[in-house]
DNA sequence: GGATATTACTTGTGAAATGCAAGTAAAATA
DNA sequence: TATTTTACTTGCATTTCACAAGTAATATCC
């Protein structure tokens, strides 16, 4: 177990270190606001991430302890990805960096974001919710 | 007024596009918590930016209306850099990052940390008051 | 059961972003 | 007037990114 090297020990270095690019986020996004688990769906992403990019961003965010991998049993080919307790625990910071941008940009996703306006801690429950229901089956 | 062009209309999409790298967060951490209002301050920031990098990634920031310039006068050679209402709005983003990496990963600066834990609304008004009246000056 | 399709990738290549070192112009200080 | 400070720019090597094409394993179709 080796220990990662930081530019500085600061919190939000480390989090800038995991998830400050262009992919990241949306990859989280796409696993806990769509649905998506399999590599063909994060593909089809609003987008268009590049393969390799992709396969790249998986593997740093297993990495990081964000993402896990396991078979499909129903279909060998398949691997479904899932977000961790760690990756849950990132939906208060999607949620805030989606609520910053759609208080100044010209954004579409009108509906996800009254719902977050309206019940701000409703919404990051429902998230919590249906990550652990996915996740029992 | 041109319209930036942006890979899709999602609000974390725009958010990403704007501050999705290795060191746009860190500016804006410098200046909301640390003080910095300088170049030369940025430059001593923990992390060490490259100093084409931080003249690039400030440029950026102006043109997104996150950060403002203005000279010092007291002093023509420097520059005064600040955050605007909506880089000042960026504080919920930078306290969930920090709170998430602090939760999960190995990090310094408790004292922020239990702060932030403490009362969150509380550090976020304080946050705020503190850019109010660094700019009222 | 052999041909075709699907899935999750890898590889190659050019373009862009990054990091490091050095240089510069304008203003302030000694 | 000479030196220092500030906020940059420039040049160059390295890394990352984007796009296109290719591949191995498994699944589906006839």
């Amino acid at each position: 177990m080796r220990k990662i090297q930081r530019r500085s020990g600061c919190p939000l270095n480390a989090s800038v270190e995991m998830l400050g690019d262009r992919w990241s986020l949306l990859i989280i996004r796409d696993m806990m606001l769509r649905g998506s688990r399999t590599y063909k769906e994060f593909l089809q992403g609003y987008e268009g991430i590049a393969t390799n990019i992709l396969a790249d961003r998986l593997r740093k965010l297993v990495a990081h302890g964000i993402v896990t991998a396991r078979p499909d049993p129903s279909d060998g080919r398949k691997l479904i990805y899932l977000l961790t307790a760690k990756g849950i625990d990132l939906a208060p910071v999607l949620t805030e960096m989606v609520l910053w941008a759609a208080g100044h940009e010209e954004t579409g996703n009108q509906a996800l974001i009254r719902q977050m306006r309206a019940d701000k801690e409703k919404f990051l429950a429902e998230v919590r919710q249906r990550w652990e229901d996915s996740r029992s089956r």
